[in-house]
RNA sequence: CGGGGUGUAGCGCAGUUGGUAGCGUACCUGGUUUGGGACCAGGUGGUCGCGUGUUCGAGUCACGCCACCCCGACCA
């Protein structure tokens, strides 16, 4: 019993710390706030890169890559912006070492000071937009629809693994277009490409909304964001999308000629999304016996560990595995087979548990003999015997089916846990006692939204889309409200 | 940055009135094992976070520093 995970029941957050670290996912590192991703870690990452960047080329955008270090001096073109990032920089002010006159080790040299310090990015607006500005001349010019998958650095308090660190990997679009409409409709298209990758492949249900002014991106004029719910009442944002209207064009000068000789500024977007998606991963399908991971994103999809006395035996079986692997494998399924003999079947069968491999393959000397499989899922540990000739046919189905299961297990827990409220006293008690989301009628009032915040200690997540419903009272004024707005405790 | 806590073997921990460090696990070797985290025997592994002080003698006492974790405020 060497890696007991903490229950989810005993404390949440030890659990996820635990399961991070113990599936091999990530660890800390020897620099503060900063993270190791393992490789099993970035397996995922690297797929949910894979998948995101086909829904961007799709939708028509190319990548490109911008440098780590910004300018000061751009920080302070746009003053929203610059409110909003300011406090969480980190500022490189020297580019040489030098011996310590003390003998020991190194010292910044003083005489290196740089003339103007250079910010590392929070993210690259500042930067894009400055550049765009030698890119764009005439609406022929445009769109530029254009992606990074770049690292960012946010000097924060409090970190955790994937949740919040220092520095953390995303993908950053920034668009520029020659109308509104065109930018709006850009922003909304991709938070779509979220919303359907969130769901699709991370298997994890989200609403999308539109951010208060009080919570939107500094420098936006509105942020759409998907949220999701986690297992212990919490609320993750999984993904934002900014309308950033001219902001950025005019703190940059970026303008162009429209069709009919006119000069304007250009209409910009930025979208993202990062690592902390693995947190969401984890925190929206994981249970007391490690990950579940969803086949779509799982770096491996099935595990054959084979069960054996003698040495014939494991060879025999061994030979076998091999034929089902390659028969798996044909169909694209990604296949490990653990033929160690360091280790025995009841440790690979909690080792692969704890790492969340959809589907796990068990072939002993018994099913040598009745040419059978032991198959076990990962969603719901069911264990079942069947035949080698159906194994292909039975995984690719099983695949389906916890991707699909997963899905609809986390939608029954986010609508058990939602809650349509409109008394403040019962807000008050679900978002203290049970967590969840609450839909709450709220005046559009930032003294309203603060007495939330400061009381409750939960924020107004979003504005959800396409209600339809006539309006009603706010929770806390009693002042009319167009629409009910979604509350919860957050990461 | 405030409140609390912890630093002793890779990891998790014990260490009494101060006497030169131990347990579990992991690791290595050999053997028996293998259908849910095997067992037996032997073995390797420590600048006790760092520094200064008290003392014949410090993991233990005093002072200072550092690091990390948890809880808050800020954030994806």
């Amino acid at each position: 019993m060497a890696k007991e995970l903490t229950s989810r029941e005993e404390n949440y957050s030890q659990w996820y710390n635990d399961l991070v670290v113990k599936a091999d996912l990530a660890e800390n590192s020897a620099v503060r706030g900063c993270m190791v991703i393992k490789p099993y870690g970035y397996a995922i990452w690297e797929k949910m890169q894979a998948a995101l960047d086909g829904m961007f080329k799709k939708t028509g955008h190319s990548n490109l890559y911008f440098p780590l270090f910004i300018p000061k001096s751009f920080f302070s073109k746009e003053a929203a912006h610059v409110e909003g990032f300011a406090k969480e920089c980190a500022v490189v002010t020297h580019y040489r070492l030098k011996n310590s006159p003390d003998g020991k080790g190194v010292v910044v040299d003083p005489e290196a000071r740089l003339e103007e310090e250079l910010i590392i990015r929070p993210t690259s607006e500042t930067i894009i937009w400055n550049t765009y500005k030698n890119w764009i001349q005439s609406y022929r010019d445009l769109p530029l629809l254009y992606n990074q998958w770049a690292n960012v650095v946010r000097w924060e308090m409090r970190t955790r693994l994937f949740l919040r660190t220092t520095e953390f990997l995303w993908q950053e679009g920034h668009t520029a277009h020659a109308s509104s409409e065109e930018a709006v409709e850009e922003t909304l298209k991709m938070l779509n490409v979220y919303t359907q990758f969130a769901e699709e492949y991370m298997a994890v249900p989200v609403i999308q909304g539109v951010k208060t002014d009080n919570e939107k991106f500094a420098g936006a004029i509105d942020t759409y964001c998907i949220e999701a719910l986690m297992q212990d009442g919490k609320a993750l944002q999984a993904g934002t999308s900014h309308f950033l209207g001219q902001n950025f064009a005019k703190a940059f000068d970026v303008t162009f000629t429209d069709k009919n000789g006119k000069p304007d500024f250009v209409w910009a977007t930025s979208w993202g999304v990062t690592t902390r998606l693995i947190g969401a991963l984890i925190m929206t399908h994981s249970d007391d016996n490690g990950l579940v991971l969803p086949p779509k994103l799982a770096p491996v999809h099935v595990v054959i560990v084979p069960i054996y006395k003698t040495d014939e035996q494991r060879s025999m079986i061994a030979e076998k595995a091999e034929q089902l692997k390659k028969l798996l494998e044909d169909e694209g399924i990604t296949v490990k087979f653990d033929n160690r003999d360091t280790h025995k079947p009841g440790w690979k069968f909690a080792e692969y548990e704890l790492k969340g491999v959809p589907v796990r393959l068990a072939i002993g000397p018994k099913d040598y003999e009745n040419n059978t499989v032991e198959v076990a899922r990962r969603d719901t540990l069911e264990k079942k015997i069947i035949p080698q000739e159906e194994v292909v046919k039975h995984v690719k189905k099983l695949l389906v089916d916890i991707q699909d299961n997963i899905y609809k297990k986390a939608l029954n827990f986010r609508n058990a846990n939602t809650f349509e409220c409109n008394d403040y006293a019962e807000m008050k008690d679900i978002l203290e006692n049970k967590g969840g989301f609450v839909l709450a009628y709220w005046d559009g009032t930032i003294e309203t939204e603060e007495k939330i915040k400061e009381e409750t200690k939960a924020t107004i997540r979003c504005i959800p889309f396409g209600q339809q419903h006539e309006g009603g009272k706010c929770i806390v004024s009693g002042k009319p409200s167009k629409y009910r707005v979604l509350i919860a405790r957050a990461y």
